[in-house]
Formats: C-alpha cells, structure tokens, sequence
RNA sequence: CGGUGUGUAGCGCAGCCUGGUAGCGCACUUCCUUCGGGAGGAAGGGGUCGGAGGUUCGAAUCCUCUCACACCGACCA
C-alpha cells in the first residue's frame, strides 16, 4: 500500500473529549472517528486491525471445533417475548417498530436467534454437540458510552453458543473454548488473566471472564499471591475472620457526633480507629420492608453479594433517606444496628467486632462500646463486602492483590435456561425429548483493540503487537523525488517485500522526514525501513523496530531477511 | 438517570463579564526556499459563532427554551 493512495488521516493534537490513552492515540492515528456519542466509523487503517483480531479469533474458533455463521443485527420482538427478555432486558436494549407497527430490536446479544435457528434444524442428540459462531456488529445502548470504542454502544463482538446433550458435554466444551480464549489472547500478545465471573443478566451456572491487565480498566480484578485463583471482584467471597469474638469490656455508652454525618468525619474528630466503627445502610426487599447491612467502617458494600441474600434480589435498591428517617428515626450518618427493629444483615468482619461504635438511630448521637449479642439480639451473618487487598485468598492459599481489568471475553455455562423458554430440545437415546443444554461465548472484538493500545504504547504513539499491526513493515523513503537512487531502491524493495507476503506502507509522499517519522511512530507499523541518500551511499538501509533497540544499518540485499527476523 | 461543564473554521483555542456584526495556532490551496525528527516566507480559501425565540437601533456577547457532547456520580451513612 502506498500513502499517496490511502486515507492518512493523523492528527498533531490529542482531541479534548478523548479521556484514556488508547481513545486518544486512535483518534490522532487515524484508525477511527466518532460519528455520534458511543458510534464510530472505523478508517481503513483502523478497519485493518480489527480485522486482524477477526483473523485470530476464526482461526482459534475454526481450531475449536465451532462453525461460522451470521445471523441478523434486526431482530423480531416475538422471539425475545419467547425468551422472556423483551420486558426483562432494560432500556440498553434498542427498540423500534417496522411499518406493520411489528416490534424490533437491534441485536445486543443474539441467544433468542441462535435458540430459534437451533430448535428449527437439531432433533437429534447425535447431532450434538454443535458449536457456532459470528463476528458482527452490536448495539446496546449505554447509559453511558466512554473511551472511544472501549465503551460504545455499537461494536463488534465475536459471539458463540454450543448446543449440548448434557452438562458433562458443555462442560467439555466450555472448557474448550476457555482453551481457546486463552489462545486468542495470548497470540495478540495481551497481559490478559480468565478470572472467575458473576454470571449477570445472561444467567446461566458458571462464568469466566478474560481481563487484559490495565490501569484504566473499569472493573476491579483479584488474584491470590501463591496460587491461579483469579476472580472478578464481584464474585471474590471474603472469608471469615479466624478465631473467636473477643469478649465484651466496655458499657454500651451513648455520646454527641454533632455534624458527624460521614465514617471519616467521626474517627477524626474522636480519635477511634476505623476498623473499631460499623456502618449500617438501608436497602428494601422484594416486600418494600427495610433491611440493614452493617459492615465494618472501612470495608464497603457488595452489591452483588446482597443481591443474592434471601428476600432482597436484583437489582439491590438502596433505601432513600426520607423513608430511613420515618421507619428508623435517624437520618443518614447516625444509623446503627443498636435497638432496630428491622431485619439485621452483619458481614463477617463486623459481626466479629466487640466494643464497636456504631450510630444511635437519633441524629447527632453515637454509640461507643456496643456489642452484639448483649445490645442487638435478633441478627444474621452473611458475607456482604468487597475484599480488600492483602484479605486471605479465598483459595486458601496466600493473599489477595486487586489490579484492574478491561474484560475483552465472558464465557457462560447457560444451561437450559433459553432452550427451556424457547422450546429448543431434541431426542435423547430413549427417545425422549429433552431441551438443550446451552453454553454463550463472547470476545469484544473491537475492544480488543483498545486494550491492546492501552498495553503497548510510548509517549510516541501506539506499539502495535505484531499479529494486530495494521502493516508489518513502513517503508519510509527520504527526498524521493529528487534522488534517482532513493526512488529506485525503494520500489526495488516494495516489490521484494511485496513478493515475501509481508504488509508493506509505503510512505511516498513528499513530506519532511520529520513528519514521516513522527506519523509512522504514532500508527505503530513494528518495523520501519529509512532509504535515505546518506546510508544508500554504503550500499546500506536504516532498519529499526518500533518497540525499541537501535536503528541498524543493513546491506540493501539483506534488508528482507532482516526486516523478517525483526517480524518473527 | 442525577450533578457539573462545554458548544466559535477539519483539530486545538481566544473573544463573551464591560453588545457595535469574528480572531489565533495547526491543517488546507498556490508559489519560492528547505529536506534525517511534526520546516521558513509570501499570497489565499474556509466559520455568522449548536438550534429556536426574545431584548435592543444593533447580539458570538444579555435573557428564555431546546439540542448535542464531555466529565463526575448513581453504597460509603
């Protein structure tokens, strides 16, 4: 490809609304633009890459055993009745009528399709276990698009679901597939970690999700220091803490908090150590009652953890303050487990407090030297916070470590949950009908690009991993107009390159050296090959890498074999 | 969805408070010089200031409405 006949489209500033590095660097390279809020149109350099990703997913697919198909981004709101989503899946889901006044939507997940396309053309256990897979474009419409393609409400997601006789095959397959991402990923030379996974609104058994390691990362990952376990923060349970409650000391003892309203205020102005406080908060249950979670100062809520207790359920809803204030008496700040009347949750780490101080349910007013038992009777333990790095690990084994994540692959094991809705089953061996049992497997293709720039970049520009490089080798051409010798030696080693089957940009146009570099280094191309008067005077080119090292000078019949070993 | 903020040329911004009919840098066009790290000079093209309404002799500037976008928040009691 020459630069004379390709959209270069570099940017010398960094847009204003870009906030992370990759949305940045993909705007100022050219490889996107932003259509409308989380729409982007992808330029030919960036459309390069991505389907550079797609290559590697078909192949790793493809090896696994699924077959590709496409199915529709429109999608008839009959089948999502079927599953029982049309009215559950939330306003993420885009909506429209045709002109029969028919109900649509646009595909943000496509298991109501791939269910129908299933239960039409498999009867038969022996034609199972069958895997398929699309890459294609979704729309889910965020509440609130971020970071370029990271975030968006269009993009391009590699989706697959298996169709099983069993749980013993899925399983097979499940853990085929996670074989399969693994590979995936590491073949794009991402720092990635699978990490145990709550399983959301796509429901199902068992999850596991592909997190590439990132400081802008929007979810927060746990590992343990001496062993594989890895989860989501999430789903990470926090263990108990060992031994026994110390006994009771102190009095129960009421005193003034004037103007107190926050945890930090209070340790402050009274000298008490956080780890001695609880909080307590409000949420409702499915009945509208009032339940209290009580968690120690400094630790903070799981939602997902209290979703799951009995009664409550998704998604949790936090009690506002003017009903606090009725039922309990007390505003926000000065709430506490002591004489309520309401059901009690206490996380592990608060129940093994003694001697704690906690609000007295009147504004203004605290408890110190409470104790449970002696001073809150009716209560139930339950683990409800988020790990903290430096808890056991869950595993047994060292300790936690929180990192952040940018998930780019969720693995499911459904079940039966949408072949049971959507009457999806074949024969088993005695003839029987039975529904199948599903898996769902996602990569968010397009935000695999943007995790890779936030993993490989320098103050330049983007450092692409080879396999994703939009082209392997820039050939970078010095006063080629002028200079007879520069001109023949570059076309010479265009077609050479060209005939090896290597990526080649030619940069032939007539700019300052300058700025060939500087845009070349943003774009990221791995190799760069200079033809300049001054080095083709010894019979010589000026090859470097973009990840780093020196610039070499190399025989001009060597320049191939050089530029190759620097690929491999 | 709530809060905050911003919309002036393709991009980055100034002008707005103290109304008088638009400016800078980059990019773009032409010419000259330059040519190993985003060149220098000269001459140009391009916007009616997100949109609508209002106040005024006069509005980018003041007022109202509206649209769009961004950031923060959506447990931390």
């Amino acid at each position: 490809m020459r630069a004379s006949q390709f959209l270069l489209s570099t940017l010398k500033e960094t847009p204003a609304d870009a906030e992370v590095i990759s949305h940045q660097l993909m705007l100022r390279a050219g490889l996107i633009r932003r259509v409308a809020a989380g729409i982007y149109t992808w330029m030919p350099m960036g459309l390069r890459v991505l389907r550079k990703v797609e290559q590697v997913v078909r192949e790793e697919m493809d090896r696994a055993g699924a077959q590709e198909l496409s199915m529709p981004v429109v999608q008839p709101g009959e089948l999502w009745e079927e599953s029982g989503r049309w009215s559950k899946y939330g306003p993420e889901l885009c909506r429209f009528t045709d002109r029969h006044e028919r109900d649509f939507c646009l595909g943000p997940t496509h298991e109501e399709i791939i269910t129908h396309l299933a239960r039409s053309e498999l009867k038969s256990y022996k034609q199972l276990p069958m895997n398929f897979y699309q890459i294609q474009t979704k729309f889910r419409d965020e509440i609130r698009p971020r970071f370029g393609v990271m975030r968006a409400r269009e993009f391009l997601m590699k989706d697959a679901y298996s169709f099983h006789a069993d749980m013993a095959s899925l399983e097979q397959t499940y853990w085929r597939m996670h074989e399969a991402y693994s590979a995936v990923f590491s073949r794009l030379g991402l720092d990635f970690r699978p990490v145990e996974a709550d399983t959301g609104s796509i429901g199902g058994s068992h999850s596991h999700e592909f997190q590439v390691l990132a400081n802008s990362g929007e979810d927060d990952i746990v590992f343990s220091t001496d062993s594989d376990y890895a989860a989501n923060i999430e789903l990470a349970p926090a263990l108990p803490p060992a031994g026994e409650r110390p006994a009771a000391q102190s009095a129960l003892e009421k005193f003034a908090t004037p103007g107190l309203t926050t945890i930090e205020d209070l340790v402050s102005a009274h000298d008490i150590a956080i780890e001695q406080t609880v909080k307590t908060l409000f949420v409702l249950d499915q009945d509208e009652q009032l339940v209290a979670l009580v968690l120690r100062g400094d630790h903070r809520l799981n939602e997902i953890k209290a979703e799951k207790l009995a009664g409550i359920g998704a998604p949790l809803r936090m009690a506002d303050q003017a009903t606090v204030k009725t039922r309990v008496g007390a505003s926000f700040g000065s709430l506490g487990p002591v004489g309520l009347d309401t059901r009690i949750v206490v996380d592990h780490a608060a129940a093994h407090l003694a001697d704690f101080v906690c609000g007295a349910n009147e504004d203004g007013m605290h408890f110190s030297g409470a104790n449970w038992d002696r001073d809150v009777a009716n209560y139930e333990c339950a683990d409800l916070r988020e790990v903290v790095a430096g808890d056991p690990s869950p595993c047994g084994k060292g300790t936690l470590e929180i990192r952040r994540g940018i998930e780019v692959g969720h693995i499911f094991q459904l079940g039966t949950e949408y072949s049971q809705a959507m009457n999806a089953s074949v024969l088993n061996e005695q003839g029987k009908s039975v529904p199948m049992v599903m898996g769902c497997y996602g990569i968010g293709v397009s935000r695999v690009v943007a995790a890779a720039i936030e993993q490989n970049h320098d103050e330049r520009g983007i450092i692409w991993p080879r396999p994703m490089a939009p082209f392997e080798v820039a050939l970078v051409p010095l006063n080629m107009a002028k200079s007879e010798a520069v001109a023949t030696t570059t076309e010479q080693l265009y077609s050479a390159f060209s005939e090896a089957g290597l990526e080649v940009f030619l940069d032939d146009r007539n700019e300052r050296p300058g700025v060939k570099f500087a845009e070349m280094e943003l774009i990221g191309i791995p190799v760069r090959v200079v033809i300049g008067d001054r080095s083709l005077a010894e019979g010589k080119v000026e090859i470097a890498s973009r990840a780093g090292g020196e610039a070499e000078l190399i025989d001009i019949d060597a320049a191939l074999a050089t530029v190759q070993q620097k690929l491999a």
